[in-house]
DNA sequence: GCCTCTGATTCAATCGATTGAAGTGTTGCC
DNA sequence: GGCAACACTTCAATCGATTGAATCAGAGGC
């Protein structure tokens, strides 16, 4: 069993939830060879271990030739540096969580690229974690990376995620960046691009093309990002004297197959929309396919715009006008606000969001004359 | 600087690459309240650390009141579990790593989520790696995790792994499985699917529809994957007594862009295949888009099956005939196999491939009467 | 009264690397 | 010759949890 969390503080508390090993005779060491350690090295070549520490890690405290005898044996003796007791001793694992709802999403994925990239330079694994939006989830998998005493998390929270939790976290010590999606009220600092903006500047290209009935299809309202583009749509069609309440708006949908599903609902709304803005890319690809099907071909008799502008975007039939929102600048910037937190200069100022950039295709074009929708004014 | 890996031997040697942390006054702690330890506890608690040890592993050793009240007094001090220190004295990490070319792939996301799922059951932590089949990053990933000291690893092999790379691993005592991708020699077991059935199912498919100009599209051939599957499809048209030098053969290509790209070369091709069997659904979704754009629909003029039957193949337009290789039972099996060794089982006999099954759609219709590549016979 | 047994708890060594402080030996300078 | 400075090297304590062996209290048997 595993001590359950508390009610109300930060449920980084745990303990270990295994039975207890089945105890072989030696600590450790189960199975295989004896690993070689500093201590072994040095006695076979006749130094301190401290001398043999100090000389794998380049200190100028060793003399070279030192240094070089003592490489050469540990790469010829094949030893393997601990990094759990060097962990246990310097509290410093090398290692950094990262916990988004959908690795699948290939925006995360990129995301996660830049990340690693930049990450691994400075000698940091990255640990992953798919918590498919669910708070539980995704706490055990915080949990656990705490008795690990990783270094740093970033975390795209998870819908329903607490602001105390995020807080309690940042406050027992350990550097977070929360990544894509805001949680109101955390003091930490929140790597994400304009949704608003974004939103924004594509329904605002639909309504130059001529669109005034736009749908709005998809996005968890609870999270910052579906909130903001959701805003940003309403935004835009005010802006265009558009009336937003007789629009098509419907929430929660994430995926390809929500977005197939979603065809139905929106070819029998009246009026029917002559432009629908995905929440994100799958969604619209989602539409695309379902509405060909239907019989409604998708960048002739209706337009859609998606976001994230993933892969395949550019790529279909007919390309797909997205927002590009920049997972790699997104994943570069947390990674950079990671280590500086980890060398321990507080991160104070809260980065600005990065501007997204429309990418117009042929998915969006005016509306067909003559087509429905056109008939209601505002 | 890293130890440069040997010429020869499995290059896990290795050493902390990181320079000299920033010397704190106290080692460790370096931000951030001193972290509640067990001996604290049993200070507190006027008992030993080791009954405190005990009591929070459920151990019977200890009293249940005993036992009731540390877990209590845990829980409400906020005591978080350290890993670090436990994994040195047990020589257990409870991580697993996990290689694969490229996470962004939904068949790859599937059996990730799969082996998670098994391996979180038992408390172990994933780490994932995208080693873009570089044999480089492989190998600094496979260092990096066994200085971590993690209970096992998790393979689908990069292009131009040493087999004596992996056996060097396995000699070193690691449980080592390897997944979608057999390394010839290995003496691990190696988790897959049966890729000449696969491929055979389709292509054979394919000559029943009545298609006498097969191209194959994509896969690297020096994987065991690329492999097998160009050779169900020589397999099955050498069966239908077709001449397999007549075919088309593209390797090398893996996504969808590759897809797309490959289109000019498929219909400039003579006899012009009149149907394609692509390596993987990403692929044929590349050549479904270009097809269309330049004017030759797929499901129709020309038939398309793809591998991996990933989530977006039953919804395109056409329905995506493609083989769907279970990656869930080959992260399960993978777990379980894994979690066999870590309990000092040595597995010995080499699971069986897995058979995949053909899911029949819409993309590969019998050849259009009076096309081109018809004239042609064997 | 003495001994054994059992159940609960504690002792203390251990895992392997890190690092402040202390200890060498050599050189250089006055 | 004396002493400081320097360049290396080593000592030894430490990180925090685990666990085989030891201890201890109380019950029970003869």
């Amino acid at each position: 069993m595993t001590i359950k969390t508390p009610k109300g503080p930060p449920a980084v508390q745990a303990a270990p939830g295994e039975p207890l090993v089945a105890s072989s005779r030696e600590p450790g060491r189960a199975r295989g060879a004896r690993r070689l350690t500093l201590g072994d090295m040095a006695e076979a070549l006749q130094v301190s271990t401290a001398t043999v520490s100090l000389a794998l890690r380049d200190s100028p405290l060793v003399a070279p030739a030192t240094r070089e005898r003592i490489k050469a044996h540990a790469l010829a003796a094949g030893y393997v540096y601990n990094r759990s007791a060097a962990a246990l001793r310097t509290a410093r694992s090398n290692m950094i969580g990262v916990a988004v709802h959908d690795i699948l999403n290939p925006y995360f994925a990129e995301v996660f690229r830049a990340l690693e990239d930049e990450l691994g330079r400075e000698n940091q694994v990255v640990l992953i974690c798919n918590h498919r939006d669910d708070v539980a989830r995704q706490q055990r998998f915080i949990d656990t990376l705490m008795q690990h005493r990783v270094d740093g998390l970033v975390i795209c929270a998870s819908v329903g995620t607490r602001v105390e939790d995020i807080n309690g976290l940042a406050d027992s010590g350990i550097p977070v960046t929360l990544i894509c999606r805001d949680v109101a009220g955390a003091r930490v600092p929140v790597v994400r691009s304009d949704d608003v903006a974004g939103a924004r500047m594509v329904v605002s290209h639909l309504i130059a093309q001529g669109h005034r009935q736009i749908a709005m299809i998809g996005g968890r309202r609870q999270s910052s990002s579906g909130h903001d583009r959701n805003l940003g749509w309403k935004l835009a069609l005010e802006e265009a004297g558009i009336d937003v309440a007789a629009q098509l708006d419907i929430p929660e949908l994430m995926t390809t197959a929500d977005g197939r599903d979603a065809v139905a609902q929106l070819l029998s709304a009246t009026p029917r929309p002559t432009a629908v803005f995905a929440f994100n890319d799958l969604i619209a690809h989602g539409l695309l396919s379902a509405l060909r099907r239907a019989g409604v071909e998708p960048g002739r008799d209706i337009a859609i715009a998606g976001y994230d502008d993933t892969d395949g975007a550019a790529s279909r039939t007919p390309a797909l006008t997205s927002v590009w929102n920049k997972p790699d600048e997104i994943g570069r910037t947390a990674a950079a606000l990671m280590l500086r937190q980890i060398a321990g200069a507080p991160v104070t100022e809260m980065p600005a969001p990065i501007l997204p950039e429309l990418r117009v295709r042929e998915s969006t074009p005016p509306p067909k004359p003559g087509g429905e929708g056109q008939a209601r004014g505002a």
